[in-house]
DNA sequence: ATGATTAGTCTTGAAATGCAACCATTAAAT
DNA sequence: ATTTAATGGTTGCATTTCAAGACTAATCAT
């Protein structure tokens, strides 16, 4: 993942952190936990080599911290920072598409549960400021202040309501 | 991206189709209204060899449809599907996070909003199937009934609020 | 001291990527 | 009818990245 994307997205730019096999693993498990290097090592199936580096370029940027492991050897606990968490949105929407689409009702081998409701979640939604749910068919696209001309040229052309229907 | 992840989780098995540098970039394209090979083209910046291959991966994968073209020449239309988009959670999350941490209040390149309210839309939460939205605290990971062995090892030492804080 | 754990680094062949040139089909222009 | 342009690919090749395992360094238990 050397060659990088340059053109004003957020997606782009967050391909350019995510965007190979491995990372959104590695924060998966972070997510679940794991804080050493050799659980992620166990637990994801990456080889070492990538792992090392996956990791470096995670703590690069700054989703992850490294601090000195007081117990053990040349241990280092790999957390996750307030941006890492913010991440769950993408892990909870990953996971929920590939339990429907991949998997399939009674086929999911992980699930996320409401402890308050006790329902199985199975919803990610936009919501606004007050937490009404977004319909679809309200959503727009726009350019933003950070967009330049390519960016108004690429998405001129999409729907005026792109995640409707 | 040949080799493929094979254990028991939904982001791991999404990885096996989004989980490169260009896939999501294609099915942002998609959504924003992109149907022909040219257009993914340029708007990506993609090589036409790996465009080729991935709209054929995701016409595989049943993320997109190609239909035959009227107009011109060898022409035919990428679509997405209902599955296709089912993605639009994962691309929401991603273009939330990269417009928070990786740009920034203000600086965002493009941007959704909502009509109904006219708000820039900044939360994608998880919700009961009544439209609740789920605290993070609540929520705790399981393993489901497609799980085995190694998928509850691996989770058994979650967290019991992974999403928490 | 000796061996076991942990977290890396290094080396090497295999695979994926990026780039540019080339080819094929069709529609429109002449 | 023939040429030209547009579109959507395919092919070949150099470069980059990945996967896998052997090796090393630092610490800890005995």
């Amino acid at each position: 993942m050397s060659r990088k994307h340059d053109h004003p997205c957020a997606i782009a730019e967050a391909l350019n952190i995510l965007g190979d096999r491995w990372t959104l693993l590695i924060i998966r498990e972070a997510f679940y936990g794991a804080t050493r290097f050799g659980e992620f090592l166990t637990n994801t199936g990456i080889s070492r080599n990538l792992l090392t580096e996956r990791l470096s370029q995670l703590v690069e940027a700054d989703i992850l911290e490294r601090t000195p492991f007081a117990d053990r050897g040349t241990s280092h606990a790999y957390a996750l920072t307030v941006k890492g968490r913010a991440l769950d949105t993408v892990v909870m929407a990953l996971t929920e598409w590939g339990n429907s689409y991949l998997y399939g009702d009674g086929k999911e081998p992980v699930l996320a549960r409401d402890k308050a409701s006790g329902e199985i979640i199975r919803r990610i939604e936009p919501v606004t400021s007050d937490g009404q749910i977004i319909a679809r068919q309200n959503i727009v696209i726009e350019a933003g202040p950070g967009g330049d001309g390519r960016t108004l040229s690429r998405i001129s052309k999409a729907k005026s309501y792109p995640f409707a229907e």
